[in-house]
DNA sequence: AATGAATGAGTCTTCATTCAT
DNA sequence: AATGAATGAAGACTCATTCAT
């Protein structure tokens, strides 16, 4: 079957439109989150910023939180891919190269949308689809768990659950904290000295378990 | 002790009851909040559980905000006197055993009033005076720093700014996602083993540098 | 116990407004039922020709529902009280003098408020509540087979169920059909005569079967 | 019957094509009218449902109110068609046989779409041209009357307009009622019953007259 | 002619706040 | 001081209708 000619069909014009009045409310969505914050921001102040008609935000999404749904889904993806992409990379690396690079990971995440991320996390109910915001954390403690495992003789600690915990929501909450209560933190070359630091806590540790228990208690 | 003489009369009386009244209020603004959260917490329903009139409610507080700030006054109250305490209580004990106990502060902080806490944490706008949550973990910040400044030979870190950060992070980060997230973990004989999981990853942290810093790099 | 003097207590003073506004939106939503129509009937439009504010209004009444309800249920109280009297008055009563009385009272009924009544028969949903005013048919037709059973031996009719459901009905509809629609009836002497041919009509069906049912076959 | 020419061929294929539209837009109306009652029926909906875009319907029908009107006219013609039908075949038949088949005719009127008959009744606002459903009962009425007054000398009663307009309404709302509340009246041999206790009711009443009237007053 | 995206007036409803009693 | 009735701005959402493609 010959390949149509070079242009579209006439259909796709419309769908065209769609998708950008769609993309329009997403991103006007975003802006008046960061904005007004979750409870300020009403369909009627979305529409008017996308430049659409509060009609057709309707007619794409049946209710503010199927809007806040569409903006978490897109912001957990881009921090899911950063997460994955990191944790896939470093499945085969030792403990200090890996952490490292997990630390640098986070804090990209959490500097993709710094001000959407803080009205996500601290804003919007947590109900229905919106606990994926959550997703990300549970399963990035799996994935680093399973990273535990096969590199279970470089690290002396025993329970890997609660190691791996102790790791994720550790390193989450600094970057977090760094990114959005701390940004001096992360210019020039402070980011070096914050990335060491955090890797350094990490990795002594995960292996420094053993030889020190007895002296704990 | 001897019993007050028997006047202040009247106006005692009515101050007497103001108080309690004021105190009812804040007490079921604290219980709506939990219920329904932020933004179905009306100032009607709040009066009605409090057993008030709503007139009587804008009496005592000009707003929701009023209200809102007057709860967390008293839970940031709450916090920043289990904070301190362990603070003053540790200033003169050696690193190891300060750690631990301030550990143990931080989870029983906390514990308070989880619920409540995560409403405040979650959703309430941080307008106005609501930044005070966050004032105490700065207040905590700038103790552990002076703590550091004294027991400087103890530890080998060099930025005693950031360590104090990231401390402060790590413990307030895995204290709260302990308590709302994984109440399995302070079950039991397993509070034993998180807490010095926790102690172990501070402390590696704080005297684990010097040493270790060149082979980061 | 000694009654209490003329005065009422002052608490009543705002109870009575209260009742007043409930009073004045019923009302209004009769009136706005009756000009505009079930569907056009708008709660804001009914607040505000009850001169009342739309906050009010839904202090009272939850929803349009509740207020349409409440008019329902008043209407139905007064058709109901004319019609069970007339029934009751009418128990001893033989046939003739009994259905004529009966027929002036449906009449009567019908009479109340013709166009609210046109209103609630043609337009309102048939949800929830609001079968109260088919039920008030119900009862009628329940209490007249109680009648029929009293009085058996003055009539023919063998099955009494279906004689009481023809009856209850055909006096319904005539007297609906002749408020409604046929107004000029019931003007001067001539409602007499149609009251005479209902009341014939009815009559001669229930006593009129033995003698003529062979025939009819 | 000779076959049209050949001709009539585009302008045709496309008449017919409209015509079909038409007809599934009526259609689809009908059965949401009836699946959601008058309000709910969106005109969107009912494109949907015809499988028609929303813009080819308003190229049809102006307005929801014409949609409507279009359904009334049909579903009135096919009761005007029944009972006309019925009553030109009555005509020289004496009272007792016309009065019977003109019972069966009503019902069988009603039973031609109960459901829409019922949405048509109770829930379309009588505005416009959607008084065409009453306009069926005047006509009857017309009819009957000319039918008293032609077998005048077999009836008893005097004002032959009252008379018709008392038939009618009897006839239609016993057929209504029980068609629509009360189906179990015409299951089996209970129809037979049904019919001859509403025939003789009218039939008595029309020739009943005479001999009673006196004793009436 | 058909399509369906877009429109926006209008609806119901909530809730912080005021004020007469 | 207390009460609670009243207020009305504002928000979520629907749907008949228009119009560019």
């Amino acid at each position: 079957m010959a390949r149509r000619p070079l242009t579209k069909p006439r259909k796709t014009a419309s769908q065209e439109r769609s998708r950008l009045t769609v993309n329009a409310l997403v991103e006007s969505t975003i802006r008046v989150l960061v904005k007004e914050g979750y409870d300020r921001a009403s369909t009627n102040k979305i529409a008017a910023v996308a430049g659409v008609s509060i009609g057709s935000l309707y007619q794409y999404f049946p209710s503010k939180e199927a809007l806040v749904a569409a903006v978490i889904d897109r912001h957990t993806s881009e921090l899911s891919l950063t997460i994955r992409d990191a944790l896939a990379q470093v499945a085969a690396l030792p403990i200090e190269t890996a952490a490292r690079q997990l630390v640098v990971a986070a804090i990209e995440a959490h500097s993709i949308d710094p001000n959407l991320h803080r009205v996500l996390a601290e804003q919007v109910p947590r109900t229905g689809r919106l606990e994926h915001i959550d997703a990300v954390q549970r399963d990035a403690s799996r994935f680093l768990r399973s990273y535990l495992e096969v590199h279970k003789d470089e690290v002396t600690v025993l329970d890997l659950d609660l190691a791996a915990f102790i790791c994720v929501t550790t390193v989450e909450a600094l970057a977090h904290a760094a990114v959005l209560h701390h940004p001096d933190i992360l210019t020039g070359e402070k980011v070096g000295t914050f990335v060491d630091e955090v890797t350094r806590l990490v990795v002594q540790f995960l292996n420094g378990g053993a030889s020190q228990m007895p002296a704990l208690r």
